[in-house]
DNA sequence: AGTATTTCCGAGTATATGCTCAGGTTACAC
DNA sequence: GTGTAACCTGAGCATATACTCGGAAATACT
């Protein structure tokens, strides 16, 4: 019988690295359930195949993790860590007052270039990892990008006449979410993303100044 | 080591039943196999347990099936078929040339009703089955259901004078199913849904009519 | 009824993965 | 240098799951 449900304990650290080279050897772990996680899939992951990749021992990855779940959590914590250091950044040197439509295309720009550089890690983590959703990495990360938005149309909100109905702020959200991920991990290269994200802009600002 | 990609043969059918009660047998896999992919997730799935569930023997399993993925597959097979005849059923009593948003959000509806029933089924295929995009069945549904916006489309052309940008139908497509998929699989049961599916509709029909 | 065919059974084997533990190695403080 | 704590090692055991195979039981055919 397979695992059911997750607690908490499995995806904690078992202890902290003090000295450099048990830093070095966390981090040959994270990165090596990334390069497994991509070329193998969530099914291919064993700690024993991280040890390897990683070149420790096996022992030493209970060393430092209860389990490959602790690991992946791990992994997840830094590429959330990622997104919201691009997403700093990005915001301070946007001006959306200026032009609503530019700075949305700005930022789906933004966030396809970083989904596009992770394509192959993101499609086994969205698709394969069964506890995603409850890793707390995950839930900050999508409480974070409301606020971005929400924070952006405060921002702008004195420029233009902003009347979106109650609903639109969710639609929105779940229409740019579901239209990256299938450009992204989904759809054919043949179809040319800038186009699309040209018009997803568009249609973005549309419904927040038209309602 | 896991496995690393599916071969189509993983998915086939080892002999086609013959008499009712090998018939019932393999029904009774399938319906096993449901059954623990909701109550476990895809990690708790195995031959053993398809097998118990089911009150077969193991070897009868493998008289059918070369393996768990291939009992995945059959039942997502039935899964799209279920989907195919509830959309032709709604299509034949549907007419959408006297108003587009009723059309619209009739549709919708009973989308994410179908949606709902499966709701954690669904949730571990989209989020746990490795294979699930390269399933024929999975594709034919994609197609399918291109088919019948662009035959709605045709039908209602000559009504309004629709006039959707190229990448409109790409941008419908996709926030319709990232919004539903968000609305069924992740959002929190305080949210209410029909007014959601309402702003959906209306938002949907305008992008159709305006482009 | 007798025979052939299909269907079913489940103990048993092979293999993969999780995880431990006793002991070796390296770094650091004094 | 010496002692202590941190760090690392990997053979090996426990467990779970995939899958086989020889034969029994049910069904179909004539």
């Amino acid at each position: 019988m397979g695992q059911i449900r997750w607690k908490v304990s499995d995806f904690a650290v078992k202890k902290e690295p003090g000295q450099a080279r048990s830093k070095a050897s966390v981090q040959a772990m994270v990165q090596a359930c990334a390069r497994i996680l991509e070329r193998r899939g969530y099914a291919g992951l064993s700690t024993n195949a991280i040890a390897e990749v990683a070149g420790v021992s096996i022992g030493s990855v209970y060393e430092y993790f209860p389990g490959k779940d602790a690991i992946v959590a791990r992994l997840v914590q830094d590429m959330v860590a990622e997104v919201r250091a691009m997403l700093e950044g990005r915001l301070a040197l946007t001006d959306s007052r200026n032009d609503l439509n530019s700075a949305m295309r700005y930022f789906l720009g933004a966030i396809y270039r970083l989904m596009r550089k992770h394509r192959e890690l993101l499609r086994v983590l969205v698709f394969q990892v069964p506890y995603l959703h409850q890793l707390p990495a995950t839930r900050q990360l999508e409480i974070e990008l409301q606020q971005v938005l929400m924070a952006g149309l405060d921002y702008t909100r004195e420029q233009y006449a902003l009347s979106a109905q109650p609903h639109t702020l969710y639609l929105m959200t779940t229409s740019v979410a579901g239209t990256l991920m299938h450009l992204v991990l989904v759809a054919p290269p043949a179809m040319e993303p800038e186009g699309i994200l040209d018009a997803l802009a568009e249609k973005m600002t549309a419904w927040l100044i038209e309602g």
